[in-house]
RNA sequence: GACUUGGUAGCUCAGCUGGAUAGAGCAACUGCCUUCUAAGCAGUAGGUCACAGGUUCGAAUCCUGUCCAGGUCACCA
């Protein structure tokens, strides 16, 4: 974790910062403060200096902590304080001080905000060190469709992809389909069983949901056939083991291992429907991958490197000829690389996946997007590659996240097909978002197809933003009735906030111009503050791997233009110099809140 | 049992490396549309930061212990 975060760790943060906002200031105050404690204390000269925006409650704009220098020169902390501020007010950023119980409150300067707007002209972030970074992330398994842990999957690691490239890193997006194995063949024996010949046309059903019925007869029938070996007394998965319908699907998946024409036949005809089906919802999501990978297309691999790390003393094989790795040295266990009967294991497709990746790109770093539960299985990965040598082995990412819950702190469940599936949750998200528009009496104004489209935006940008503005490794509880209220936190603030300065910009006619007016007010300074700590927060997101922050930075945004908004006037304001600047600073706006929707995957609509 | 992540308002979450009277949104209650989009703005109310110790000028934050919850520890994926 560590060493990924030091390479990633941009030039432009050198300076470790004790405040999100506003470094630049920070930098010319602390050189101006070092002055003053070279010709006042220079047997003391701090390292750092703490500070902080200004509470509310008190005037100025940024707080110096004054305790810990004070403890340094010996001195109480109001003398200190009150020194540094006339030193302070001396320099041309600051034009006011107050000191309040050894905090020393600072106004600045119009020149400290000019400065500021200066800075933060250009949202763009340059920076050195650039990686060539592969990502993976999605990973469905092909026998039904996604559900709603797959969307806080994809939206975090399209985020997280989108946030990199922006700082400039060489990203690539690739996609893993977990097609073969047993569960594929439950819903090939499913259909065998109940299909009738049947097809998603014929039904009138989108392929991945097609595919996912015939998963859930098969569970149902499972299900229904172990009754009586649970009634004896055996464990529910023990005693679906026993039955006649799972005989089938093993009987199936060893004959599909065989190369089976007509198990492939159907597999092929199975997997068909399902990527029609889920490649429509990768494309409403505006979810892509550079290159697909196919788990049938590498298990195989992986057994070549069983045998070679076998031959090579790495791995060992027990008395029944299960091929294992020792990993009691690293506080883990033994942990089982290939079956005694020969056959390939979960973790054996993905040594194979692993080499094949960096053979493919020669990338410095693999991420993973993969939820928590699978920490233990990518931590024993890395020790693998790590001993058979693999010197890609320290670049293996894995990114974990939290599950998601439903309302009352349990899982959600997809396995016996309950409405977890994320096309539902999205539908129905959509539809509240439609219904919104005709109560708030917009709907007149919009044609059919513009209705739908805001519906859509809206819909699905409120998902995204309530799965990407909880800290990714944390559970979140999703409650879908929740998603649905538009109001408050939500992504559709951010997009109306959005269409609201794009709808006053296209009335502009004249020039964009930084000049800043003589007086600022409240409003426009908290604007300008804000605005200037989006790179900063771009930065840090980029080295947590995680764009809950930037979410929280566009929410604020978003409310504080508000504020700036219906207290001010722009385009009516009559004072030239004062409209003008207004108009530059919606525009800036506008375009942190664009380029911030835009990574978090968030659509920008036109009107709503 | 071991490892791991959490516990902050009725609910969902912020709180960054210790700083001022712990912040938002939802839900509840008040106001504001003949004025640049009211999916908005302004306000009221709501807290023993799981608990107990410790470190210090100062702890939701750091340390120790306890309790509670999720996840993992397969010849499942």
């Amino acid at each position: 974790m560590m060493r990924w975060l030091i390479c990633l760790q941009s030039s432009i943060l050198q300076i470790q910062l004790n405040n999100r906002n506003m470094e630049s200031i920070y930098r010319l105050l602390k050189a101006v403060l070092i002055e003053f404690f070279k010709t006042n204390y220079p047997e003391s000269i701090p390292a750092d200096f703490i500070f902080q925006s200004t509470n509310k409650e008190h005037q100025g704009h940024i707080t110096l902590m004054v305790f810990p220098l004070a403890k340094l020169v010996k001195k109480s902390p109001d003398d200190l304080a009150n020194a540094l501020g006339i030193y302070l007010i001396s320099s041309d950023l600051i034009v006011g001080q107050q000191v309040i119980n050894g905090f020393l409150n600072l106004q600045l300067s119009p020149k400290a905000f000019q400065l500021l707007i200066q800075d933060n002209s250009d949202l763009k972030i340059e920076s050195k060190d650039l990686k060539k970074i592969v990502l993976e992330y999605c990973g469905p398994n092909t026998n039904k469709p996604i559900h709603i842990g797959h969307l806080r999957n994809m939206f975090l690691g399209y985020a997280v992809a989108a946030i990199l490239k922006e700082i400039g890193h060489d990203v690539h997006k690739v996609n893993i389909f977990n097609d073969r194995g047993i569960a594929i063949c439950k819903s090939m024996v499913g259909y065998l069983e109940y299909g009738n010949q049947t097809t998603p046309e014929s039904e009138g059903i989108k392929g991945d949901f097609f595919v996912g019925k015939f998963y859930v007869l098969f569970s149902t029938e499972c299900s229904r056939q172990a009754q009586p070996f649970i009634a004896q007394g055996m464990k529910k998965e023990e005693a679906e083991a026993q039955t006649a319908i799972f005989q089938k699907a093993n009987d199936l998946l060893i004959k599909w291992e065989n190369g089976d024409i007509e198990a492939i036949a159907l597999w092929n005809l199975m997997n068909g429907w399902f990527y029609d089906g889920v490649r429509k919802t990768y494309a409403r999501l505006g979810i892509d991958s550079e290159k697909d990978y196919y788990e049938s297309q590498e298990y195989k691999k992986g057994k070549d490197i069983v045998e070679l790390g076998y031959q090579s003393g790495v791995f060992h094989k027990d008395e029944t000829g299960a091929i294992y790795i020792d990993l009691t040295d690293k506080g883990l266990d033994k942990k089982f690389l290939q079956r005694s009967n020969g056959t390939s294991l979960y973790i054996t497709q993905d040594m194979a996946l692993v080499k094949q990746r960096f053979d493919d790109y020669h990338m410095d770093k693999m991420i993973y997007v993969v939820g928590d539960e699978q920490n233990y299985h990518f931590k024993v990965l890395k020790y693998i590659m790590e001993a058979m040598q693999e010197p890609f082995s320290k670049d293996i990412y894995h990114l974990s996240y939290g599950l998601v819950l439903g309302k009352d702190g349990s899982k959600f469940k997809s396995r016996e097909g309950t409405p977890a599936d994320a096309d539902m949750i999205l539908d129905a998200v959509v539809e509240e978002a439609k219904s919104q528009t005709f109560e708030s009496g917009k709907a007149e104004q919009f044609s059919e197809k513009e209705l739908k489209e805001i519906a859509e935006s809206v819909g699905i940008g409120a998902v995204k933003f309530a799965l990407l503005k909880v800290t990714a490794t944390k559970n979140i509880v999703f409650d879908p009735k929740e998603a649905v209220d538009l109001n408050g936190d939500t992504g559709s603030f951010i997009q109306y906030t959005y269409v609201r300065t794009k709808s006053l910009l296209s009335r502009w006619e004249g020039e964009l111009n930084s000049q800043m007016a003589a007086e600022l007010a409240a409003e426009e300074e908290d604007l300008i503050i804000h605005l200037s700590s989006f790179k900063s927060c771009l930065l840090r997101c980029a080295e947590a791997l995680d764009p809950a922050e930037l979410a929280l930075f566009t929410l604020n945004l978003a409310k504080i233009y508000n504020r700036f908004y219906t207290q001010l006037s722009v385009l009516k304001e009559e004072n030239i110099e004062k409209r003008n600047f207004r108009v530059y600073l919606t525009n800036l706006t506008n375009q942190a809140l664009s380029k911030s929707l835009t990574i978090l995957g968030v659509t920008l609509p036109e009107k709503m």
